[in-house]
RNA sequence: GGGCCCGUAGCCCAGCCAGGACAGGGCACCGGCCUCCGGAGCCGGGGGUCCCGGGUUCAAAUCCCGGCGGGCCCGCCA
């Protein structure tokens, strides 16, 4: 049983008149509603003046059959009004405070209005390789995928979970040939420095990436052929990987970092490192030696096991985690290969087995489902390297095949930077070729921007990122700082407890709240704010709330007096809570989780201003009172949902 | 060279997809408010060529075309 939500079938009111009256698709007609705060424009409005000309129809006949619509629909209004072309509609106060105490009494909670498609959804978000710790840039990723799933769940579809671990290919051979090179056991050795494992492996990783590429460039150097000239820059770049090298020792604990460099020299005299990263890729592919399965498999559990405690620090978990080597092990990849070689658009590019994805671009369906660039020349999708091994766009393919498979889903969403968009294209193309076209319509790339440091771009590769667990530190000491100050009377691990939802609050809303389509430049500052545009104000706002009704005590439902609602700030109010489902609905069904947040925000000024001014504890009149009462209820309530939605953790006292 | 994305006050960002009524917040800045329910707050103030130029329209920050600036991508990496 869905609880009712007033505001939301108000709304829907207005949009079916407009359906019925005008002629426009439904759709169309929920977006010509407005909403409007400023005095004078209406609570609800229509702009009228677009099919006046159209329907050959007067403005105020126009305004008064859609009137009389409207009040046949709902009797949430009480006055409409035609100015300027514009067909204004105020909400009768007291009636939607009733409503909402209805709902309260009834169901004890607000939440979204459920859609009337549910679907069977998955998202796919983090997937980061286990290779490093989790940096900003995955913060991002999993705010926003945690925080659509939980949206969409809201809303009434089937939300599937999964994270995809991605252990196949040359980046993991590198991490496991620096485990290898210092004898193993990933976990026992982080124990060992007490320090957290994916930290530990993210040091062995930069280290041993860089032992590699110094090698080789010092091979270039050496090799006759090479010109004075390009010796030269070899030598310059050398030296720049050298002092990174040197850096990143520093840093790296225990004697890990000379342990590596010595272990590596040893293993250059007897082979050819390069040619042990490609051994280890290809056995581990082919799963030819189950000692190397067992490394690598080892090694990414003990990332995934740092991964976990980051993200449950979030609150974000996962349905699923599903191993990319599986689905080659179980010739889901080989598989797709072997159909994808019987296909008529199967090519060779550049000596190796592709498929050409020019005939997909012809298709009037593709271009408009898969946004495809208008004059973008896409190239053909290689499937097969010439060693015989896969790439990662093919895994993908069957992994998109995988999901689709093991959920019934309507509709995959893969969170993903947007840097992979050319790639995530490709994938999409080339499974509708190939005949998988609802899956390649069905599957949506939620691209989001890169979080920059100020002047860098994060590359794990190099060993420059923003750790995640840092910024979480970091802004965890800030905020329990602010809890002494403000609550010194918490016992020790109650103001720990807080401080770190407060953190996450921060962390969270910061990831949320810009446009997934802009770049984000991260400072420490930026991170660590907890004024009042951010995470912890709307926290604080609902501890506020909550402070206000501790001492306040339940109101008597049966004595309140909805008239009191009419005063212009209280209604204001009211009206804001009560937008709360419809925002978080709308929210969910755009995949734009920033509308929640900034509706959040409005809603607690409006309650901050409105406390200033008008006492709830201390008025008078009972009717009164308990009317305050209940709209400081309704607000905690809209608040509490929210922030349950965003994923920002709730916290009754801070 | 080609493609995609972004460009709104000193700084950060809503609004653009679904064109309409004075372009909204926040930070910073200036001035007020703590014997008073939680001051992480509230009230007030200054600050704008909505990157530029055309076009469509009764109406353009919003749609179209052309520029400019920045980011990203164009690999038998992921």
């Amino acid at each position: 049983m869905t609880t009712p939500d007033p505001y939301s079938e108000l709304i829907e009111s207005v949009a079916e008149a407009l359906v019925e009256i005008v002629g426009i698709d439904e759709r169309k007609a929920f977006h010509q509603v407005r909403l409007s705060d400023r005095p004078g424009y209406g609570d609800l409005s229509l702009p009228l003046l677009r099919y006046t000309r159209t329907l050959n129809i007067k403005p105020d006949q126009l305004f008064e059959s859609l009137k009389s619509k409207i009040n046949s629909k709902t009797n949430l209004l009480s006055d409409h009004q035609l100015v300027r072309g514009y067909h204004n509609m105020y909400i009768d106060e007291s009636k939607l405070a009733l409503a909402l105490s209805n709902t309260l009494r009834e169901y004890g909670r607000l939440e979204p209005p459920k859609t009337r498609t549910p679907m069977v959804l998955v998202v796919e978000h983090t997937s980061a390789n286990p290779i490093h710790p989790l940096h900003m840039g995955h913060a991002r990723n999993t705010s926003l995928g945690d925080t659509l799933a939980r949206l969409l769940k809201a809303r009434g579809h089937r939300v599937n979970t999964r994270f995809y671990i991605d252990d196949v290919g040359r980046q993991m051979a590198v991490l496991a040939l620096g485990v290898k090179l210092l004898g193993g056991d990933p976990l026992g050795m982080a124990k060992r420095l007490d320090m957290k494992p994916d930290k530990l492996l993210g040091y062995i990783y930069s280290i041993t990436h860089l032992l590699l590429d110094i090698h080789k460039l010092t091979q270039s150097i050496n090799d006759p052929a090479a010109s004075e000239e390009e010796k030269l820059y070899y030598i310059r770049e050398r030296d720049k990987l050298a002092a990174r090298l040197v850096a990143v020792s520093q840093e790296a604990p225990g004697e890990i970092a000379d342990k590596l460099i010595d272990a590596f020299s040893k293993l250059k005299e007897t082979k050819e490192p390069e040619r042990e990263v490609s051994e280890i890729m290809r056995s581990y592919e082919n799963r030819l030696d189950e000692g190397i399965v067992s490394l690598i498999r080892e090694t990414a559990n003990a990332s995934l096991k740092g991964f976990r405690e980051t993200l449950s620090k979030l609150g974000v978990e996962f349905d699923n985690w599903d191993w990319e080597s599986d689905l080659v092990w179980t010739g889901l990849v080989s598989k797709l290969i072997e159909e994808a070689s019987k296909s008529p658009y199967v090519t060779v590019h550049k000596d190796a087995l592709a498929i050409d994805l020019s005939p997909a671009m012809d298709e009037q369906e593709v271009r408009e489902k898969i946004k495809i660039p208008k004059a973008l020349e896409i190239p053909p999708l290689i499937l097969v390297r010439s060693d015989g091994t896969t790439l990662y766009t093919t895994r993908d393919m069957a992994y998109t095949l995988y999901k689709f498979r093991q959920t019934g889903a309507n509709k995959v969403v893969n969170v993903i930077g947007a840097d992979q968009r050319l790639p995530q294209i490709q994938i999409r193309l080339a499974l509708y070729l190939l005949g998988y076209k609802r899956e390649a319509l069905n599957t949506i790339h939620y691209a989001y921007e890169i979080v920059r440091l100020p002047g860098m771009r994060m590359s794990s590769r190099k060993g420059v990122f923003l750790g995640l667990d840092e910024v979480l530190d970091q802004t965890y000491n800030v905020a329990l700082s602010r809890v002494e100050e403000k609550s010194p009377d918490l016992p020790l691990d109650e103001k720990e407890k807080v401080a770190l939802k407060i953190a996450v609050g921060a962390i969270r809303y910061t990831m949320i709240a810009t446009d997934p389509m802009r770049p984000i430049e991260y400072n420490v500052d930026r991170a660590t704010n907890l004024d009042s545009n951010s995470g912890p104000y709307l926290q604080y706002t609902y501890a506020r709330a909550n402070g206000i009704l501790r001492k306040a005590g339940e109101p008597d439902w049966d004595r309140i007096d909805y008239r009191a609602a009419s005063d212009p700030t209280r209604r204001g109010l009211l009206i804001a809570a009560a937008q709360t489902p419809y925002y978080a609905a709308k929210a969910a069904d755009d995949m734009e989780p920033v509308l929640l947040a900034n509706h959040l925000l409005k809603l607690a000024d409006r309650f901050n201003s409105w406390y200033q001014k008008d006492q709830v504890i201390r008025e008078k009149e009972e009717e009164t009172r308990n009317f305050k009462i209940l709209l400081t209820i309704i607000v905690r309530e809209a608040l509490g949902m929210g922030l349950d939605l965003l994923g920002i953790p709730k916290t009754p006292r801070m």
